[in-house]
DNA sequence: GGGTGTTGTTTACAAACGTAATTGGATGCT
DNA sequence: AGCATCCAATTACGTTTGTAAACAACACCC
């Protein structure tokens, strides 16, 4: 089943550090989102159903870690939105930043690096 | 509101061709999607309610108009992903299709060219 | 050993969504 | 005028989502 945006905040979380306990997470959210003790634990509760983390007994708490890779999320939505608006190619997404001007001078000196690279492997 | 994803598959009928009728719409999207008559009328309706379709009279039907444009919608959804998954940044995503392997030598020939264009506009 | 605190589990509830059936109003046929 | 037909509008209903309160289990202190 898919992460929905809420539960994919919390993951970001545990891709940034794991395993964290609910409270660890929480100190991080609350402020962030404004989100209760209760709404941590529900999306973490959900994320175990879905089998995008994992818990583990430490004492009288659990430990979460992701089961989901960041990786692996970010390909599937990236691919989503692909598919979706872009009929599957990448150059037409960046053409259209680049009509937006959103493409920054980094972006620009990276993306140049990155063909240049590409066509080095020869 | 939000276009969720089933009305945006309305929508995306509408941008290929507008005005058309519900009837229209269902006999492409019947098919296509497994979608009965009263789907495709109920989201009609929502499209209305969120202002992102107009209906204009046309004897005992309607024609619909996109009042969202396609370009507005994709620079949402595709702004949405970047910021949350890529920092905002252009360069990190596409980095993320070339580690995928997701480039294809098109791609990579066209992005070559875009970026030589804006060079060229000095 | 009974209150108190701490952490996890269950339940709640409104809004959005996907999907559709039902109702209702206008049009036309007989 | 009465009935069938064709659309659109309303209502329905189960699921997911966002947000959280209520409840339960266990540990600790006096």
């Amino acid at each position: 089943m898919a992460v929905s945006e809420a539960e994919a905040v919390v993951m970001e979380v545990l891709w940034h550090q794991a395993p964290r306990s609910a409270e660890e997470i929480l100190a991080e959210l609350g402020p962030r989102q404004g989100w209760q003790e209760g709404t941590v634990k529900s999306l973490l509760n959900r994320l175990l159903k879905k089998k995008a983390v994992a818990a583990e007994r430490d004492g009288r708490r659990y430990l979460y870690t992701p089961l989901l890779s960041r990786e692996k999320y970010v390909s599937q939505e990236s691919k989503g939105l692909l598919d979706r608006l872009f009929g599957g190619r990448v150059a037409p997404l960046v053409a259209h930043f680049s009509e937006q001007r959103k493409l920054s001078k980094r972006d620009v000196a990276e993306l140049k690096k990155l063909l240049q690279e590409l066509d080095d492997e020869h």
